[in-house]
DNA sequence: TAGATTGTTAATCGATTAACAATC
DNA sequence: TAGATTGTTAATCGATTAACAATC
């Protein structure tokens, strides 16, 4: 399994993309170049963090000057493979569905979600947000005929898996789980877990001792 | 600012609840006890690590024999705060808004969401999963009145920080934003931010390194 | 009693931060 | 040149994991 390449920290994954907006604002004031303790001020991060972050990306920059911005904006975009489409389908059009699907900007993260699914009759054939609802029994097909890489699941806990299923049977590459659950997919299979109320304890943790000291 | 009270490390705050859903189950097929190696199991984590979080809530267990899963489950209620309801309220009833309605299970996590805000004239008066939206211009009044401890944003990010204004005016402790953008509050009000996407950039690192092997 | 489990202290690991040489 | 910034190595910090004594 090792193959000398040292996986890239989670949490540098996690800052890339406020690196990335930060530049995408700084290049329309026509800067050309920005150093990583402006980017730190900026963002409340420490500088050599930033340098390292970055460095992931493959960047170099030039001593005295920092970075380039438009050779860092396209780094970071080509590291996460934001600057190549991947099609995907979302699978669940209920309201967080609905709010998924309505995220204007997923093109300029990869993304195209070129279909949706659902199984509920009276909402086949609907558009929501430019996106046609099809019949869930359609999915692997789907999935296998347009080549599909990502599905984006937003049903409830109790059929996530069964969607799971259907669409590893179609081919897909990676699952975007936003449903409770822990799915089972063969290992060549990514899936990334995402937990709408994530942080919700932390909040309640620093409430309750608040409440508490009153 | 130090108090001599070390601060319970996020990790461990994040891992909680995943304990109790368990704790939950398990007491429904009438076990008594259950001990950190059990549920290291079941959620994969390591043991040590397990008793360690339970540490946090102050719960005592009893050698060989392992934690009261009652006892258990009521320290980690009180320690996260989830034995008491705080009023809420929710600011934006879009698709997003809408799907934390949704979410039927929020009596259990100490929160009541009471009333749902919003500035379009033709939702005000509708009723979405049971609360009725009021018109944005009551907030302030309506925090104050009925002494709302958290504010959920899921308004556009150009809105935000107006609301986070009118519910810091009307007396709110925590807000709870779900909006991409960073809120100035006073220093006593607590801000936990929400990422929608937050492991996105993850799923999308894991993707692109397999698209290129290919 | 013997052995399983808690509670606690020590070791490890990984990420963050500091130090500093190289460089433009 | 002088000084700011990168690139890199070392130190620190915090969380996880291992070791082990106490205990029921």
């Amino acid at each position: 399994m090792f193959n000398g390449i040292k996986p890239v920290p989670e949490p540098s994954l996690r800052r890339l993309p406020s690196y990335l907006y930060f530049l995408q604002r700084l290049k329309k004031t026509n800067k050309k170049v920005v150093s990583c303790s402006v980017i730190g001020q900026e963002l409340r991060f420490d500088p050599t963090q930033v340098r390292k972050d970055l460095q992931y990306t493959g960047i170099v920059g030039k001593s005295k000057v920092g970075y380039d911005i438009d050779k860092l904006i396209d780094a970071i975009e080509i590291f996460l493979g934001w600057d190549k489409i991947s099609p995907a389908i979302l699978v669940g059009v209920g309201s967080l569905g609905t709010a998924v699907l309505g995220y204007p900007n997923f093109h300029r993260h990869g993304l195209e979600i070129v279909a949706a699914f659902d199984r509920d009759p009276n909402k086949i054939g609907n558009v929501v947000h430019g996106k046609e609802i099809l019949h869930i029994d359609r999915i692997s097909d789907f999935v296998q005929e347009m080549h599909i890489h990502v599905g984006i699941i937003t049903v409830p806990p109790e059929a996530a898996q069964i969607v799971t299923s259907l669409l590893v049977l179609g081919g897909i590459k990676a699952i975007w789980n936003f449903a409770p659950v822990a799915l089972s997919v063969p290992p060549d299979i990514i899936v990334q877990n995402e937990d709408l109320f994530a942080s919700f304890p932390i909040l309640s943790n620093k409430l309750s001792a608040i409440l508490k000291v009153k």
